[in-house]
DNA sequence: TTGAAAGCGCTAACAG
DNA sequence: CTGTTAGCGCTTTCAA
């Protein structure tokens, strides 16, 4: 009589098989030390050969947790719309690795509307015990209004430590301050940063920037407002700012590196030398940057460090703590621009 | 008095408060026509006002049905390490979405172990209904045993009629009759396919490639075997044919737009012109192939279609049907190289 | 159209 | 170390 795989549904089942009672399943399962190794070997034998697993939604029901995560990452439409999609999607795999070591499971969603309550369901529905946002978006109203609310979630974004939740992100600052230093040091004085001020991270940057060049008096930003970060909008920004206008300029800091690519292939059409005539400094060291027609300076994060901070900080809260915003270093690569 | 929003925690409060009994309340939540309207909306806003919503473990319990897919994916460990990266990230986008349309949540994992048991347990442990793999990895013995159970999965990667589970993939054999075709109009004979036979998608287009040069007797392939599908195999594989062997070619069909990016660059380091003295094209159609040193001519899959077919299928599965195989058209995408 | 009763599969509290 | 009991919050009968 072959021991058919035929696949028992509950512990009670598994109890009966092994002569031992419900709760000492449920304790072989969580490997307490209370149950006798030779009956939990018994135990976790049996259930396996009879393909029986702890179900975990009654697990859930029962204890209260979810042992999950929701992250929140604004999935772009079109593969060339959102320009640093390949920096999200490496964020995301270090998050991934984080909660894995944690061993909870991640939700992966889209933001359904940027709005508070939509999130309060996620978790009051169960669903998830907290969330991580990859990126909070063009206002932080939404996440203002859910840090009044008893949701757990961290976020990746511009650090403000008068923010009221808590937030991981690049030190913006520091990377403006890099870009400034690595210009004078190449006696650049006329910066055009291509970003967009109201974009907090932006602003950040630009702002270290500034300071960076502050002790060369000569030096001056001028700036060029982009709607978005992509590689289409970096080109025909640059294009178009080239064809009329003519405040001259020697050096350019764009807001992502697909920016900086546009940027570049602009100014390589219009005749200009990178980085003879013009330095060009991104942002995100994209896999790509190094491969570029030529390889783009620019500030690295350090997505790992990232990771691990979101998931950590977000157990912090778990546990009733109120960790701070923290901010991630940054780093110059120089390369050819 | 004002109504403090105390999140109340069960139907039987809101049933209450409502003045119905709790099987009401559920019928409101799911939009069910036997309650009367006017109760319904009494139910629901009195919900809405508590902040309550329906405890999605208890009603996973109780169905039996988690309304979740996992869907399983290889990280890459480095932001380098997997070639095709970008082109999974779309895929999983593009899942994502249908995913949404049906309302189901999306648990995202790393493969834990190619190993037919764990994913068995994901499913008799209710954490998903079903499961989309993101690529097959090397062998499918795995997913050949995986398909004696009674797990529903699909699985994206190379199609093969006779296959015991549903596949979804690139018509790679098209994409190598495109590649084929196209060098064949350039006149050029001597092609080098830089890839790895053992990869069954691989092996489909190099087929192709092969039979859409059989009219033109002149032409050969020559196999140039890669390991992986980076950017920097695909450089020093190109650097050493280059430095030790001399069979001439004047075309290369390469596995991933990111070996093909890095066989140009050894091109173009050895003095070869592209694409005078060498073709090139690639495969995925990168977001990046366009704005390449040379904008890449790549063979282009589309991944919006393949997201919807995936989980259609996986749906049909769940309906107790058993799906075909599938191919998701293939097109060239002509640039300068 | 609504309600009463039963039970999904599990774990925590307590007793031994 | 192991068992008994109770109940997590919901939906599905079935009855009214």
């Amino acid at each position: 009589m072959a021991a058919r795989k035929t696949n028992l549904t509950t512990m009670d089942d598994i109890a009966r098989l092994a002569k031992v009672s419900k709760p000492t399943v449920s304790r072989a399962f969580k490997d307490s030390p209370l149950v006798k190794p030779a009956t939990k070997d018994r135990i976790l034998a049996i259930a396996r050969r009879h393909g029986y697993s702890v179900n975990s939604n009654a697990q859930k029901l029962r204890t209260n947790r979810t042992q999950t995560v929701a992250v929140v990452m604004h999935l772009p439409q079109q593969s060339t719309e959102h320009g640093s999609a390949p920096f999200f999607f490496q964020l995301l795999n270090d998050v991934a690795r984080g909660l894995w070591v944690r061993r909870h499971d991640l939700l992966l969603c889209s933001p359904e509307s940027d709005d508070a309550y939509s999130y309060e369901v996620m978790i009051s529905s169960k669903r998830a015990d907290g969330i991580i946002f990859l990126g909070q978006g063009p206002g932080d109203k939404w996440l203002k209004d859910l840090s009044r609310t008893s949701v757990p979630f961290v976020v990746w974004g511009a650090v403000d430590a008068r923010s009221s939740y808590c937030t991981v992100g690049s030190d913006n600052k520091k990377g403006g301050v890099l870009a400034g230093q690595r210009f004078m040091e190449m006696g650049r004085e006329h910066v055009l940063f291509v970003g967009n001020r109201s974009h907090p991270e932006m602003e950040q940057r630009r702002q270290g920037l500034e300071s960076a060049m502050k002790p060369a008096s000569k030096m001056q930003i001028i700036d060029l407002e982009i709607p978005d970060f992509t590689f289409e909008t970096g080109r025909t920004a640059m294009t178009g700012y080239l064809a009329h206008k003519h405040a001259p300029f020697d050096a350019i800091f764009a807001g992502s590196d697909a920016v900086a690519m546009g940027v570049v292939v602009a100014l390589l059409d219009a005749k200009l030398r990178v980085p003879e005539d013009v330095s060009v400094i991104g942002y995100n060291d994209l896999p790509i940057a190094q491969y570029f027609q030529r390889p783009l300076t620019t500030i690295r994060q350090d997505t790992y460090q990232a990771g691990s901070l979101l998931v950590e900080k977000l157990f912090q809260i778990f546990d009733g703590g109120k960790p701070p915003s923290t901010t991630v270093p940054t780093e110059i690569v120089i390369r050819q621009t």
